[in-house]
DNA sequence: TGCCTCAATGTTACATTATAACATCAAAAG
DNA sequence: CTTTTGATGTTATAATGTAACATTGAGGCA
């Protein structure tokens, strides 16, 4: 089993439902535009960037969203751990355990460079505690934990 | 002892000397303009944009360098293995271990995001070993095993 | 020396990614 | 039904990066 929602949670209306609820119960509100954005990422199976979103949002639901607004939403998404920057490629992903257990928030991710095609696997315990000691160890504070691997997939090798 | 060079090798004219060195070496030329480059990046405990050079060069050198020519400076210096650039930041900084043994190009960067200041530490083997097995597993070839992390130095923190 | 060649750099223009500042809109709460 | 605050729109611009073509300069060689 791969994820939190188990086998039952399959599809992208059952996620959606999870985020909107994990939302909720956290005071704030997934509104039409960030749903619109979250889904496109959710059916993506390659990370996206501001701007991609923003023609997919006009070619899927026929919604001009202006670049500041991306910026904003995918701000708010990261912020309830929807979805993940992935600094290396400027591009964005969504989060594949939605309404994850803190656990798994340590997460590496790889990025093909030539497609962007990305996956998100979670990482050992024994892995992040030794990340953690030598970061430690040269006098830094660990902020995020996510690494971001430079790849090429399978089908661009 | 941290580094390739030994106790001797401490100051930055004996640094650039091994650069010249390995680049003639290879065939390649390391100009007026790359070795201010590469000085500035050695010189700095920060990680530097293109642009952040352009003003140092301009400082210290009093030399205009067009941000096109920094871009193809920067190039060059990392195919070299000179220089690292730091995705997540989108800044540059200069290799710790110039001539590098080539097992310690496996690197994980640890850089400061409010200062940007960065450390190069070497990945242990068995972390390699771990982090190729989970980009294997997942049908992905790794291009390029820099770990790049997210943190305060202790002056920021 | 003077020419040839190719690497290095310059120039111009522009693409891409991102944010600041301020205006407007809309939903929930009184 | 207004008030308040969060969400979004608008405009302008900053920061990062690259494409395409022109010029310069360093070494090799007649």
């Amino acid at each position: 089993m791969d994820n939190c929602f188990g086998d039952s949670m399959k599809n992208i209306g059952d996620i959606i439902r999870v985020a909107e609820q994990h939302c909720e119960s956290r005071g704030t509100r997934l509104t039409k535009k960030r749903k619109h954005v979250l889904t496109a990422l959710i059916e993506s199976a390659k990370a996206l960037s501001a701007y991609d979103l923003i023609d997919v949002c006009r070619e899927k639901y026929g919604e001009d969203i202006p670049a500041m607004s991306v910026y904003r939403i995918l701000e708010f998404l990261e912020s309830e751990n929807l979805v993940h920057k992935l600094s290396t490629a400027s591009k964005y992903a969504s989060c594949e355990n939605i309404i994850g257990d803190k656990a798994r928030c340590y997460s590496q991710f790889l990025i093909c460079k030539s497609c962007s095609k990305v996956k998100e696997v979670g990482l050992k315990p024994t892995m992040i505690a030794e990340l953690q000691a030598t970061v430690k160890d040269a006098s830094f504070k660990l902020v995020n934990p996510q690494l971001e691997m430079n790849c090429l997939c399978d089908d661009c090798a």
